[in-house]
DNA sequence: ATAGATGTAACATTATATGTTACAATAAAC
DNA sequence: GTTTATTGTAACATATAATGTTACATCTAT
């Protein structure tokens, strides 16, 4: 009776590619004097594969947070550091589509008072609560991470 | 070069422990009066198996949102729909240990400047963008959701 | 005793995240 | 113009986690 526990672990959490694409933008402002940085450079610091690197890269490059040099490589960012918040990186990394944080299950039975009505029901409050996390990243910038570490 | 995608879907999301979660609650208050509420009754609603269904109710139980009549089965909650917020169903559905919501990437070099501090440096940004997140969950409540579907 | 119910272990399946290999395309440098 | 370093991206491989299933011991009211 003691020692429940749900099937496996946790699983709700936001994956690595968030952190990875904070710690790629970061890396090009604090290195940008001193090396080029690449996806193999990148991928070093991260440890991880530089094809990962890449696709994050991708996704910042599509979202116009940074620029790639064709051919020769390296990144430079489109904006100064002050004007890049976490909400933008969030954003960039995920996908527009159907970015909800919070899923619900989808195949209730539509004759129940209940089932029939639970998503449209509790869509407005996960909207909501996702909201407010995001309105929370928009307040901090690249430039306090790197005001940060530099202390 | 368009139509960029990262390898699979998406992959952040909550899972639907949380919205299964509010809706065993929710029935418990509906049907009350009508059924016993049991774990087929409600897997036939959420349409999946009473054993998913009996592992959340597990969860609840331990957080002490509901009792369940042991033996012959049935639920009622312990506290009133006004005093039951959605997070304290996240809660209850979320283990305790390392309920982060943001992953980080964890095997940085750790002799990069960045790469060495980049978890530290992390962290304090993603609890308060987390803590958003909950304290906007904590202003539902389910009598909130009840009122909803009774209009 | 019987019947209907839960708790939970153990396993199965599916979905998703992450990592890898391979190679065409690009642009600078020589 | 050939070489070199680099990106973009497809295709595949692996690892991790979410969800679903079967089985059965146990409990309580009848």
């Amino acid at each position: 009776m003691a020692g429940y526990r749900f099937i496996g672990k946790i699983g709700m959490q936001i994956g690595t590619k968030f952190s990875i694409a904070i710690h790629i933008l970061l890396s090009v402002e604090v290195f940008k004097d001193k090396n080029k940085v690449t996806s193999d450079f990148l991928a070093a610091s991260v440890n991880t594969n530089p094809v990962i690197i890449r696709k994050i890269m991708g996704l910042l490059r599509e979202a116009k947070l940074i620029e790639v040099a064709n051919g020769t490589g390296g990144i430079t960012l489109t904006k100064k550091p002050k004007q890049i918040t976490l909400k933008d990186i969030y954003g960039a990394v995920n996908p527009i589509k159907d970015g909800k944080l919070f899923n619900i299950h989808k195949n209730s039975e539509p004759k129940c008072p209940v089932g029939g009505k639970i998503i449209n029901l509790l869509d407005p409050y996960f909207v909501k609560a996702q909201d407010a996390m995001e309105t929370n990243l928009s307040k901090s910038t690249l430039q306090n991470l790197l005001d940060d570490l530099n202390q």
